[in-house]
DNA sequence: TGATATTTGTGCGTATGTATT
DNA sequence: CAATACATACGCACAAATATC
């Protein structure tokens, strides 16, 4: 975090959260905002447009960055958020089962997923994720072995992610999903606490490093029930 | 269209879209394109950062801006998409019939979902949507009148966002939405085909313009086997 | 109604840092 | 090591929308 307007941004950000600033008031100016934080008015720009991107203000052309009703919504981050990340912010009690964990070759269908070739090597990873006494989520990961070696049962008890970023010092950066509603499967059934339903929602999921490698496929899979999505969207003209 | 970055990202976006440049690929460099669209590098910047929020491109420093597979998804837009807009571009048959719309004060929880006083005249809008023959789709709008007067239901059997842009000449800028599942209603069973599902996937959505004020508050419940959702999204640091 | 100040938007130039090739 | 390419930061000028008096 030594990025200037990252800082501002979360310095904002915090601000904004700790009512310091209210919804329906308006930011102080650009202008004044150098002056409080050292600045130059570009490096202030672009830490109000990071807030405008992340919902936080809606910037008004003559008139100032207006604060949006934060309130409604809050918690359960859209996005690309680790299971342990999400759970930790929600602080409940959480716990994961592995059920599968190796190596193999891509079938056709993965091979295409993954845009890969037929010699690499995948690991399929298969875990349920139990909250608060029931299992509620089902996830199954495919993962380039080229890219993230060395995976072990207690990695993927912990956190995946946490081993990419922290042991490997690889940079995740952005991911393209898909929901929809499917029936369940015998894998459903025998790893999740269903509790009636015969449907779960889909998360489909392609994820990227930095460097705009295509390394990981994740179906997650969640009773219906217990499953939130928020978002967060623009009007493109 | 005038602003020079928004027509070069729109340039950009054509001839990535027609295998001028290729996923896997770099763009040319930014001090390439500045020459290209005789412009500075801010404005090329500017335009770049826009292809990279929408995933077109991810920029990758000291490398260039890698061109993503953009052929997984492409087609239904996730964001803030009018369900006119959606239907033309997937080119399908599509009725809209709408069951009621009438002016009324808001009671308490429309209120404060709305943020506006007791006195306030509110639209209530009820809709289904029928693609290739089946009512699949049933829209719940709430819209202040004080913003947005005059509906009909001849708007409403249209498209209201259509009314609001071009009649009205107003600006819808953003939304904040949050996806569910929920059990079916007696106004879901009555006005869609649901086939068997006892249950519909929700999407609550909070609809603001560009001067930062909310004026709709919009319940759009789908049956899960034709919902369908697709989202991009970045790693926050 | 109209003039003026305020505030954000756009565009250009330049310098320096940092990662990749 | 050098060249290339993107990232950050600062400064300036003018345009456009809004608010205020």
């Amino acid at each position: 975090m030594k990025n200037k307007f990252i800082v501002i941004y979360n310095d904002l950000v915090k601000a904004i959260r700790q009512g310091e600033f209210k919804a329906g008031d308006t930011l102080p100016s650009e202008n004044e905002l150098t002056i409080r934080f050292e600045t130059s008015r570009e490096t202030i720009r672009k830490a109000l447009n990071l807030l405008s991107q992340n919902g936080y203000i809606q910037k008004v052309r003559g008139k100032g960055s207006v604060i949006l009703d934060h309130s409604k919504f809050e918690f359960p981050v859209s996005g690309l958020t680790s299971f342990h990340e999400l759970s930790n912010q929600l602080g409940q009690t959480v716990k994961t089962h592995v059920h599968e964990l190796f190596l193999e070759t891509a079938n056709n269908q993965l091979r295409s997923r993954l845009n890969c070739s037929k010699d690499m090597k995948i690991w399929k990873i298969s875990r349920s994720r139990e909250i608060d006494g029931e299992r509620i989520i089902l996830d199954k990961d495919y993962i380039l072995e080229d890219v993230v070696p060395g995976l072990t049962k207690s990695i993927a008890e912990h956190s995946i992610y946490h081993y990419i970023e922290n042991q490997l010092e690889l940079e995740i950066s952005f991911a393209k999903k898909e929901i929809v509603v499917e029936t369940v499967t015998e894998e459903d059934t025998a790893h999740l606490d269903l509790d009636g339903h015969s449907q779960v929602v889909v998360i489909r999921s392609y994820v990227y490093l930095a460097d705009a490698t295509l390394f990981q496929y994740t179906e997650s899979r969640h009773r219906p029930d217990k499953f939130q999505f928020v978002d967060f969207a623009r009007r493109t003209k």
